[in-house]
RNA sequence: UCUAUAAAGUCCCAG
């Protein structure tokens, strides 16, 4: 069992939630009995491949193994069924896991407020936060970062400052999540300069920025119509020994779309390939690409383009 | 004490 489970862990680690689920037939044939660890290594397999059916059904199998679902098992199938969309099936597992008599503990909760925070429910998230506080159950980063994250989703960007404040209250200073989930909160409220201000006071408070932060504040920019800043931001972040990944030139490259600069966004999209390492151009440079051309009446480049993909053999719309 | 298992943030378009 241990060696069996240690391989699916792997795989989940990898990724591979297939072959998680393949070795998982290899031990049940070779007469090895799965036990509470190895079930929840495969739900938690199914987690990061978004195969939320394949963790319901995991859970399925378990009981009519009569192997007892813990902590562990409750918040991996409603994290698997947060990333799925499933907010409502995530509801019912947590209400399961009551019943069941498990305890929900920090983990558990935030990841159901993950639920909420996808769909903008700022609202259940906080019923949420009053429950586990009922519970004594400590809220922490993870569930704050949730809770911000979940305004930003609904365009609140006012409420998002005001979870960071209580959060503040509580003796947590934030880190770097909860800061970039702020600075994208004031990017999906239009406000760029308030996004500014945020990374500032990140700074100050002596909490390292990610490619994360930097890439949300430059999609602040290109919100906010400020190419010329969200070039800034790219300088600044090169400085820092940051190196540029695939959403930095597309939030770039969207930004000069939106401020009509397609020549800018024509020599990001080239400076892509000479960066080191070279980053790859995917669906959305492209779109963001056309996007820029198309706005700035250069159609016979769109065509261009659009007959490049065609001839690697893509499909157009 | 050691142990094989769980959680949050960033890109175009659409919504």
């Amino acid at each position: 069992v241990y060696h069996y489970s240690n391989v699916i862990s792997t795989c989940r680690n990898a990724g591979e939630w297939r072959r998680a689920l393949d070795v998982h037939s290899e031990m049940v044939s070779a007469g090895v009995a799965p036990n509470q660890i190895t079930y929840n290594s495969l739900i938690s397999a199914c987690e990061t491949g978004g195969e939320w059916r394949n963790a319901l059904a995991l859970l399925g199998d378990m009981r009519r193994a009569g192997i007892e679902a813990d902590v562990f098992t409750y918040s991996a199938l409603i994290s698997a069924l947060e990333k799925g969309g499933q907010r409502e099936r995530a509801f019912e597992a947590f209400e399961e896991a009551l019943r069941e008599g498990v305890r929900p503990n920090v983990v558990t909760f935030s990841s159901l407020m993950c639920a909420c925070a996808n769909d903008g429910e700022i609202d259940q998230g906080l019923e949420l936060l009053a429950q586990m506080k009922a519970l004594g159950v400590r809220p922490n980063m993870f569930t704050y970062g949730a809770l911000i994250s979940a305004c930003e989703k609904a365009g609140e960007w006012e409420r998002a400052f005001e979870l960071d404040s209580q959060m503040r209250r509580e003796g947590m200073d934030g880190n770097d999540v909860t800061y970039s989930s702020l600075i994208s909160a004031c990017e999906k409220g239009g406000q760029w300069k308030l996004a500014f201000e945020v990374f500032e006071r990140m700074q100050r408070a002596g909490v390292q920025p990610t490619n994360v932060t930097y890439n949300a504040l430059i999609s602040a920019c290109h919100k906010g119509g400020q190419a010329r800043r969200a070039f800034g931001v790219f300088d600044s972040m090169r400085k820092a020994g940051f190196t540029p990944d695939e959403y930095t030139f597309n939030a770039l490259i969207s930004a000069c779309a939106a401020s009509g600069e397609w020549r800018a966004a024509l020599r990001i999209y080239k400076l892509m390939g000479r960066s080191e390492p070279p980053v790859k151009p995917n669906e959305v440079t492209l779109n963001a690409l056309l996007d820029a051309l198309w706005a700035g009446r250069q159609y016979h480049k769109c065509a261009r383009i659009m007959a490049g993909l065609r001839d690697a053999g893509h499909v157009v719309g």
